[in-house]
DNA sequence: CGCTCCCGCCAATTC
DNA sequence: GAATTGGCGGGAGCG
């Protein structure tokens, strides 16, 4: 698909970076046509991307075509949010997540003897109105998001597979139909999430199950994790040596399949826009220290990896990893530099690998 | 084949 | 009644 996406959109730097390009610091309205033209994609992609950022506070509908831009800041908000939810309104979360605890070391996804926790049907509804006409947002692309992630805030589970998700999602509505729908959807979602870095893909150590981890919070020091957390995502190549005859694409594949799939058919470097919007922020909340925090963002892995004692190697020409590490976390005029020029260097990669000319760089050094 | 997920029909909603 | 939104699932592409 990546290579799909190169052959049929070769936007490329059309993106939501350019949307949010002159924004300052505040809020920005955006409009969907305008969107669409620039990321040249049908108008109907744009509303799922709309929905998922929307879901997750990124944007907000202001009005018919017009959406306030929040930027990636809103996402903790957001996302605190959406664990006290998981909390309180949810009686059934907890077997959601035992629920999701046993599938996750089991393939065979036998539910316990519970009959019906479905986790979307809890909350919402049975407010008076008629099923049918809640029904349509129940389904929306929106809140299953929002579930989803509450999934993974409120599990114990730290690897989840789309089809556990969609399973726990759906309840015991055993129909294989809707099945491959919620799936679906999952897909769509995950992408964006993906995009976002508040999910990573990954194997299941066991099973070779592709999963997905949260990493939206940060530091979520869980034993369990040291083991896993090493793996790295998914066409990436985690060996030190990594041949450097690797597919040209491969680099690019990965991450135009996570950043730019991203969000499915646009092309949209979340990346990119994070550092632009933290730039930003930097500039606007000129000395207001660290509470900037990011929280939900910054894997773990943000400051350098292990000041020494970690694992070696992690391929020196990760950039995706370099976006992680340099990932502002407070900047100064030096980072933002640093930003620039890998913005650059990214974009330079780009077409070369477009043009399937990809010469890869030195080795690290 | 099975996993992904693109594409766009067409119904629900909103103007 | 037209325009916006957006659910939904067929099926193409790829490993």
């Amino acid at each position: 698909m990546a290579s799909k996406n190169h052959l049929i959109y070769s936007r490329k730097d059309k993106s939501l970076g350019v949307l949010c390009s002159n924004r300052q610091g505040g809020v920005e309205s955006i409009g969907l046509d305008n969107a669409a033209n620039q990321l040249g994609v049908e108008r109907r992609r744009i509303y799922d991307i709309v929905n998922i950022l929307e879901s997750v506070g990124v944007l907000t509908r202001r009005a018919k075509n017009q959406y306030t831009w929040k930027g990636f800041t809103a996402i903790p908000h957001a996302l605190q949010q959406l664990r006290e939810q998981a909390f309180n309104e949810t009686p059934k979360v907890s077997q959601v997540c035992s629920f999701l605890t046993h599938v996750a070391n089991d393939n065979d996804c036998r539910g316990p003897s519970s009959s019906n926790n479905s986790y979307t049907d809890m909350h919402a509804k049975s407010s008076g109105s008629s099923k049918s006409e809640n029904n349509r947002k129940e389904k929306s692309l929106g809140l299953l998001t929002q579930n989803f992630i509450k999934l993974f805030i409120s599990s114990t589970a730290d690897l989840i597979s789309l089809d556990t998700a969609a399973t726990a999602l759906l309840g015991d509505i055993r129909d294989p139909t809707a099945m491959r729908t919620k799936v679906r959807r999952l897909y769509d979602i995950a992408n964006v999430l993906t995009s976002m870095d508040l999910i990573e893909k990954v194997r299941h150590p066991e099973t070779g199950k592709p999963s997905f981890r949260w990493l939206g919070s940060n530091t979520k020091s869980k034993t369990l994790d040291t083991n896993v957390s090493k793996r790295r995502t998914f066409g990436t190549n985690i060996t030190n040596r990594d041949d450097s005859k690797r597919k040209q694409i491969d680099t690019m594949s990965d991450w135009s399949s996570k950043d730019v799939t991203a969000a499915m058919h646009g092309n949209i470097d979340f990346k990119k826009v994070k550092y632009n919007e933290n730039i930003a922020t930097q500039e606007q909340s000129s000395r207001n220290s660290k509470e900037f925090v990011f929280g939900p963002f910054t894997p773990a892995t943000v400051p350098k990896v292990g000041t020494s004692g970690n694992k070696k190697l992690k391929r020196a020409q990760d950039w995706e990893n370099l976006a992680d590490t340099y990932r502002p976390q407070y900047c100064n005029k030096a980072l933002t530099d640093l930003f620039g020029h890998y913005e650059d260097a990214y974009k330079s990669w780009y077409v070369e690998a477009d043009e399937k000319k990809v010469a890869h760089r030195s080795p690290e050094s």
